[in-house]
RNA sequence: GGCGCGGUAGCCAAGUGGUAAGGCCGAGGUCUGCAAAACCUCUAUGCGUCGGUUCAAUUCCGACCCGCGCCUCCA
């Protein structure tokens, strides 16, 4: 089968060409910027990418596929947190990266075969820069910045379908830019002491000491490691406009050829019907969630049940449903007998998710199959739909809490008097197991703890 | 103002020009001393409102109402 995909800059569902005959499926993916900890809306995306990188191991072979996302390590967040915490830049991101791994990890994403940094590809944006100003797309301001000149490139906004007159023109756009027209961006900023701390390069030929802008690091870094043309570049609705359209612009003026074959925007999670801010009290993060008492596969459930190209409305009843759903998938996959991945039972999944990933339609495919039992589905088989969907399901359903000594005691007590058929005594043990938070979950020959959910 | 998306059962959420996937919750049942788990059954004559096109519309068209996103560094 194929995959087909929505292309943003088309407005079409399109087919993912396979892979160029001189190497691998070049896949680009915007990663976060590194300066606090990442939101379950920021993994929404992360995930949804996640399932496109196992497709396209599915369709092409793991070996044919190369994944690159960044992580933006210095622009005006990292700057100003680090100012703030008067801590030196790498560290503060060093830690959120390391953090954001993690979660990653928990949330059983696939790393990408390179991460690179902006701050380990200063040269390669200022090369960038340097051909730009060469050749007439680039300007340097009388701060010593370099901005990119849009009227320079005549499809300016071929992707986000903003023309140039309908930019609004904002008092801080003039303020504190020195740009020739409000639609240019920067390219390098000059160095500010002020705000700046010590974080500041050489910058390209006739500038300022100072730091890339921000939508070069991604032009640069694909260059190097995925090439002038790559096959999809993703990342979220919000970065649509200007990031992406600034990306294309700078590289295909610097490069002289299509810049991406095929895009692709994910949208919004929203957070009980609205944006997450922190001040609504409805900001999580992973940690957050976990803390919680919820599983890292609920979340990563929970973010798939929506269609990917449409906002998702995140509650906390839905990672109840997610921690239901995935016990029934547990049980449910061990009954199955042991089995190679020769079935075909579960093809209506994988056509769900070639059909434009569309990754609620796969779920309810995936339950519909699972419900009428039957069929020649084997472990091997489901196994292979898990993968697609990243969904782990020896993971446990919550982290194992450590049992008190008295709640050992009470259920030894009960058990005792169960085998006794005490019944009586033991029904009054599990009300005092309940008071204290715990339950009893009995077998023939055994008994297992658990808190008590509320 | 410009660009774009959406309104489907208590909640979340697919989908189609021909009569509403799936998950959660809820109800009933089987099985267990009880509880839990598991399994079985049930749960939208209805898809924002009003018109139109059609043999047939939730699905197409128009208007309206409501919600949301982006419009210079937010995934």
């Amino acid at each position: 089968m194929a995959i087909k995909l929505y292309d943003s800059l088309s407005r079409e569902v399109r087919e993912l060409r396979p892979p160029h005959p001189l190497g691998a499926f070049r896949f680009y993916n915007c990663g976060p910027t590194v300066y606090a900890p990442a939101h379950i809306g920021n993994f929404r995306t992360f995930v949804i990418n996640d399932i496109i990188r196992r497709l396209l191991e599915l369709e092409f072979g793991a070996s044919n596929v190369k994944h690159v996302r960044n992580l933006t390590d210095v622009d005006d967040r990292t700057i100003g947190q680090a100012q703030k915490e008067k801590r030196p830049l790498a560290e503060i991101t060093k830690k959120w990266t390391d953090l954001f791994h993690a979660d990653c990890a928990s949330l059983n994403c696939i790393p990408p075969h390179v991460e690179p940094t902006a701050t380990g590809h200063i040269c390669e944006q200022v090369d960038m820069i340097d051909v730009l100003m060469k050749k007439g797309n680039a300007y340097r301001s009388a701060d010593g910045s370099v901005y990119f000149k849009i009227t320079s490139f005549p499809e300016y906004g071929a992707l986000s379908r903003i023309k140039e007159r309908e930019l609004k023109i904002t008092n801080s756009a003039f303020d504190a830019d020195h740009k020739d027209d409000v639609g240019d961006f920067a390219l390098w900023k000059a160095y500010k002491p002020a705000e700046d701390g010590d974080v500041k390069w050489t910058g390209p030929q006739g500038a300022a000491e100072g730091r890339p802008g921000w939508h070069i690091e991604c032009s640069a870094m694909i260059k190097k490691h995925l090439g002038d043309t790559i096959d999809l570049h993703t990342g979220g609705v919000d970065l649509l406009f200007p990031h992406h359209e600034n990306e294309i612009a700078q590289s295909q003026c610097c490069n002289g050829t299509t810049f991406a074959r095929h895009w692709y925007h994910s949208e919004h999670l929203l957070v009980d019907g609205g944006t997450m801010s922190k001040s609504k009290g409805n900001y999580y993060t992973l940690g957050d969630l976990v803390t919680r008492g919820y599983s890292p596969m609920a979340v990563r459930y929970a973010l798939l049940a929506g269609h990917p190209r449409k906002q998702l409305n995140f509650t906390l009843d839905s990672l109840h449903a997610a921690e239901s759903a995935l016990t029934t998938l547990r049980a449910y996959r061990a009954t199955l007998p042991f089995t190679g991945t020769a079935s075909d039972v579960f093809t209506p999944v994988f056509a769900a998710l070639e059909d434009d990933l569309n990754t609620p339609a796969a779920l309810g495919a995936l339950f519909t199959i699972v419900n009428r039992r039957g069929g020649d589905a084997g472990s091997g088989s489901f196994d292979r739909v898990m993968f697609a969907l990243g969904l782990k399901l020896d993971a446990p359903a919550a982290p194992t809490t450590d049992i008190p000594a008295l709640v050992k005691a009470l259920a030894e007590k009960r058990w005792a008097a169960k085998q006794a058929k005490n019944f009586g005594e033991a029904d009054s043990l599990r009300r005092d197991l309940a008071a204290v938070g715990w339950t009893m979950l009995d077998s023939k020959t055994e008994y297992k703890l658990e808190p008590l959910k509320k």
